[in-house]
DNA sequence: ATTATTTTTGAATCAGTATTCAATAATGAT
DNA sequence: ATCATTATTGAATACTGATTCAAAAATAAT
């Protein structure tokens, strides 16, 4: 018997995420993720089916947790419906402040991936959105929020902005301040922009 | 002499936006692109430098005419700073009906492009951005908007909010009324989702 | 220390497709 | 009608890089 040195699995899956990151999952060579990861080209094929394989394992590992998350915040009986929206979008800040490749991976591979595939993070995805109407709905019931907005509609504006945003400020982190970004986002969504 | 019959770099241009829309750039082959043109592949290489170049110049096509367009509205002195926000959006959501593949290829391979190359449409692109900022700024000194937001992030905000929405429509026109769209982004820019 | 088993390796293979280019066709001029 | 010039063609080429796999190395059991 033989046992497995160190955690390849893991290792090549961050490495990845940076080679992608950087380069875009076309242009990014297997052989290099390999030799950043510190291991050999072959290794890859060990761990992973193909190169699509490893992008599909960081989706479902990017959307497994921040479903999970999600469910702890909306369980929250003591949460009203704009503290909730408020938590969601601290939520995604968090996660993809935590690694910013992972925000540049996501932002530029995503709707490619999914257009072919149909998989664990593609249902972990559309919960997690799902999760975010079910918010708006609550506010709306509540007279908390204005019911001139379609929840189909608010669910992609609101998602998109902060997509773009992150976008951003994984490319320039140090132009970008991440807590302003945040507050703005959180002023926008409830405010607009006209002053009353 | 022999003159050349038809708009082949016109009927090339148009295919490819087809294909890149459904296929995304990497997939797309230059084969494929040619038979919908109705050219042969080797004609491609004529009017166009590589693969690449072709997806130059549907971004040069596009964002010089978001430009240009847009440009007329900064200077219709007639309007004030809310009208100039709503004639943005419209203007946006107009090009793109015209053409709900572009809307994909613009979403789905920008980004990447913009990466690598610093070309002429990545200098209207600014050039669109930045009058988008000069219109809100014009809004904050006329008292209209809120100064409580920065411009810079206000930008990528409702930049990447349209986008998304415009991406999900072009993927399915029927359930995604683009008025409808329209209109709610236009009131959640301006109020946000509170109600008061 | 030898053996059996499993992991790791990376050079060789292989496939796909962008690009080239010699041949062909069309056009206009004489 | 012939020629010169330019446009068009598409099969052949060339290249890149994902994937494979036979050999080597590491480990644990005896």
């Amino acid at each position: 018997m033989r046992t497995r040195e160190g955690n390849k699995e893991k290792d090549i899956l961050e490495s990845a995420i940076k080679v992608f990151a950087e380069q875009g999952f076309h242009k990014a060579k297997i052989a290099k993720i390999a030799e950043i990861a510190g291991v050999a080209t072959g290794s890859v094929y060990v761990y992973f089916k193909n190169k699509e394989d490893i992008l599909l394992k960081i989706f479902d590992q990017l959307w497994g947790k921040l479903y999970s998350e999600l469910s702890t915040i909306q369980n929250s009986s003591d949460m009203s419906s704009i503290e909730k929206v408020d938590a969601m979008i601290d939520l995604l800040f968090d996660v993809f402040t935590e690694n910013p490749s992972t925000a540049v991976v996501f932002v530029n591979e995503q709707n490619q991936l999914m257009r072919s595939n149909q998989t664990q993070f593609t249902h972990y995805y559309e919960k997690f959105l799902d999760q975010g109407m079910v918010v708006l709905q609550e506010g709306v019931n509540a007279g908390l929020f204005s019911i001139a907005v379609d929840e189909q509609i608010f669910r992609h504006f609101i998602f998109g902005a902060i997509r773009n945003l992150l976008h951003h400020w994984a490319e320039d982190p140090q132009n970008f301040p991440l807590n302003k970004i945040r507050q703005n986002v959180k002023f926008l969504i409830k405010h607009g922009i006209l002053l009353k």
